[in-house]
DNA sequence: CATTTGGATAGGCAAAGGCTATAGGTTGCA
DNA sequence: TGCAACCTATAGCCTTTGCCTATCCAAATG
């Protein structure tokens, strides 16, 4: 045995010396807790009345048995059977303890089950982060089908703005995914392009152009233009379709949301520049394609790469555009 | 390392072998649990979020503590913490196992807490048993003190007649302790005599008797006697009396229960021999002590000798004429 | 780029669980 | 009463396993 009282006598400072002889000294003095499996043994030879029997359902020998209910009484200071010859029944303390360790096995088989719903995807939760269009009109599909395939996973879907905050969402862990247009800073996030979302210019009822199914952005050059307020940023993909396309946007009004911009052009203050995605058929206006192929955004889905759910994995499998 | 392979191969059939290849096989792919003590690691990791400070806190070295979560998460089939570099997070199915972790630990302190309650008598259940005079003369004071000092113990108190059935209430287990009157047949029980209730007469009001504070038996010889229904036998304790005194009662009149007789003797129907504790001061009678010194039955308690609980040992204690 | 931080891995040791064999005490029956 | 069966406790041994130290490797930091 080795003699642990000369070390312990030694300084109990704060060094790195310090933890190692906390650690000697707590298995001086073991603060031990009662186990599982003990409780298990328990549970069964109190069940059962009978050690022998006990030991042979639990796969066991008798002799284990009843070292590990030694073990058991002499930790809870309390001998929980009556050994009277070859009769066993339970003492006070063992009737006391028989209800508490069945719950806590109950709750054991418990908590194995529901992680393996949570990996198996029949629990947990899926939280989801988008711009604000695209959390109409782009993610109710795969959540609609993710819902049927996972009924038992609690979905929570937010709407932030701009696509900046929804990278800082996933970055922080407050969202699984995060749905945005490219460009967006993505500091050590994956991302995943989606799809390519045509702008498409919108026209009240009466404009010229409210007959065409399809224009060139050119054409518009010197339309009023009803805009989105934060666009107005030669970063823009918006603003820059216009540049690309030779003019700078005459902008009369704002609205800070594409909802009032359609409002806005229904009551014919001008024309809007918008995403298809963003568009919501409303009346009073027209919807027109635009000749130009190349102006669109893309849209595109952004995670954390270590610390991806289960339900997330399985999300990202479901909106991957070539399975 | 042992070849179980061809050890398995042998029979599986009832004979005494087959419990011992179980048990092998068993072990070969063993149905392992998860333990208290690594629910404990995972806990103070998960709230922590930081190996190196958990082991710290739990007085163990840092591998030991990957090592357990290691096999807790193979048990589980599913990953615990994201471990990306230096930074450690909960993956989903941790998430979902940690309320439930803590909910285990909470209850195995509180069964902790439950049997040290039960062995300090803060908790617990006295259950006694007696014959019906006792728990209503006898045992009210000892009650009482019990319940004063230890007002967590569950008291219940059960009436059984005659002696021979709260006997056997004992043995069964059904009581702790029982009270009854000597003699009693007390196959494998432990007795002890607690004290000696003296007999006396009731008398009607306006009997020759009544004036007098002290009889002795024979004196009543030719009395008109009111009696207990069952105790109409040699071997009753009040019969018995009679038979020393030298005389066999002339019962006019019969009733089941002390204070039945009671009553008929206040009816003026005869006078009646009782134990002092069955009687209860009553108009209409007068109560005569009797100058025989040795007509008395003796009350004593019984138990079984090797499974008494913490509570029922106390009152033994506490109800000992000699302490 | 060097350093520090922090988790994972390797190897050795001691404690602990399990097993067989056996002792010791009841129970039940001849 | 004595013998046999039954059941739990103990002893001695073996294997497993939890824990330790030392070290490695990757990421973060200056």
């Amino acid at each position: 045995m080795y003699d642990w009282a000369s070390e312990l006598a030694a300084t109990n400072s704060d060094c790195p010396e310090g933890a190692r002889l906390r650690r000697l000294e707590s298995r001086v003095c073991p603060a031990k807790t009662m186990e599982i499996f003990q409780l298990k043994y328990f549970v069964t030879a109190a069940r059962l009345l009978h050690f022998s029997r006990a030991a042979e359902e639990l796969y066991i020998s008798q002799p284990s048995l009843s070292l590990q209910i030694g073990k058991l009484e002499a930790e809870l200071g309390a001998p929980l059977f009556h050994r009277q010859g070859r009769r066993v029944s339970l003492t006070d303390a063992g009737e006391a303890l028989l209800p508490l360790a069945e719950r806590i096995l109950e709750q054991e088989e418990e908590a194995r089950r529901v992680v393996q719903q949570v990996a198996g995807l029949e629990r947990g939760r899926l939280s989801l982060c988008a711009l604000p269009a695209l959390d109409q009109h782009l993610l109710p599909p795969w959540l609609a089908r993710f819902r049927r395939e996972h009924p038992g996973v609690e979905i929570r879907v937010r709407e932030l703005r701009p696509a900046r905050a929804v990278a800082q969402a996933v970055l922080a862990g407050r969202a699984d995914l995060g749905f945005v247009h490219l460009p967006c800073e993505h500091e050590g996030l994956e991302v995943r392009p989606l799809l390519q979302d045509p702008f498409a210019l919108v026209v009240p009822e009466g404009h010229p152009l409210a007959g065409r199914s399809q224009a060139s952005l050119e054409e518009t050059a010197g339309e009023d233009y009803v805009w989105v307020s934060e666009a107005q940023d030669s970063e823009h993909p918006l603003y820059a379709a216009c540049l690309r396309a030779g003019f700078t946007p005459r902008i009369v009004c704002q609205s800070g949301s594409a909802q009032g911009v359609l409002a806005l052009v229904a009551a014919g203050l001008g024309i809007a520049l918008l995403p298809r995605l963003a568009i919501e058929a409303r009346p009073g206006t027209r919807v027109i394609s635009l000749t130009d192929p190349e102006q669109f955004r893309t849209l595109a889905v952004l995670w954390q790469p270590d610390t991806l759910s289960h339900s997330a994995r399985r999300f990202l499998d479901l909106c991957d555009p070539d399975p």
